[in-house]
DNA sequence: CTGTATCCGATCTGATACTG
DNA sequence: CAGTATCAGATCGGATACAG
């Protein structure tokens, strides 16, 4: 038997590559705990919109329309806690606060486009292919 | 005023290609149906299993560790609505029932590996920024 | 300004039992 | 074999009110 080759492909970029790794019995697909906070409401909106400098709370709340005050807090803390953001308050009369990506925020929000770039292909294929089921599903009834 | 540039760029790659996009008034993340769908807890798993063949309900069942029967209808229902997953039915007796990957689908798990690499990238500093801050707030209290 | 606390409805998921 | 039906628990997200 040949010496199974312990090191995994450091970089993942084909089908092939994932195969190899699920031989290697390595899972190919990022970790609940990832994909939750991909899936959050409102997460990689706000990776987006501290991207770019220091947001205050009251920006955010502003700039990303129809978060409630109280899953804004509940976001930024799961991200802070994440490490995904940096948190500063300034200790001033009224308070600051502000909130700003890290580095390793925004190499996920760059990791994102692929999906992003997936979606902008696609859509419109999902968007007929759910119109062609369900039309399928009420002419049944 | 120049002529607004309407051709948005074809393949996203740098946070400057969607911080263009955000300035011409485009949604530089997936559409919340996109991401309901990479977020589902089975959904990734069963794509990854239909990638490379055919596969049958039950042998779904015994491959997806935990998933429920129900879980598993419900969720090969959904892909097989936006068109990720293509359902043969065999009319013999017993029943034989295949399912598997489209290309649609192949291309989305090929998109989600920049997301696995991310993940083994960083998965160790997000638990240790994880202890940290729940060290912290226990500490606090 | 930057949060917390509480309540509530909607949705998601699992367990279990039943069926063509 | 490949589902469906029903119920119940857990979680998510929103509305509202309150606070340092």
């Amino acid at each position: 038997m040949s010496q199974r080759n312990t090191a995994v492909p450091p970089q993942l970029k084909t089908l092939d590559d994932a195969q190899l790794m699920i031989e290697q019995g390595f899972c190919p697909i990022p970790p609940r705990e990832i994909l939750d906070r991909i899936a959050g409401k409102w997460a990689i909106q706000i990776v987006v919109s501290t991207a770019h400098g220091p947001m205050r709370f009251t920006e955010l709340e502003r700039l990303i329309e129809g978060i409630s005050r109280r899953m804004l807090t509940l976001t930024l803390r799961n991200l802070e806690r994440d490490g995904l953001l940096e948190r500063t308050v300034h200790p001033t009369v009224p308070p600051k606060v502000e909130y700003q990506a890290t580095p390793m925020a925004l190499e996920l929000y760059e990791a994102m486009l692929t999906l992003t770039n997936w979606s902008r292909k696609h859509s419109a294929c999902v968007a007929a292919s759910r119109e062609r089921y369900d039309a399928r599903q009420t002419a049944d009834v």
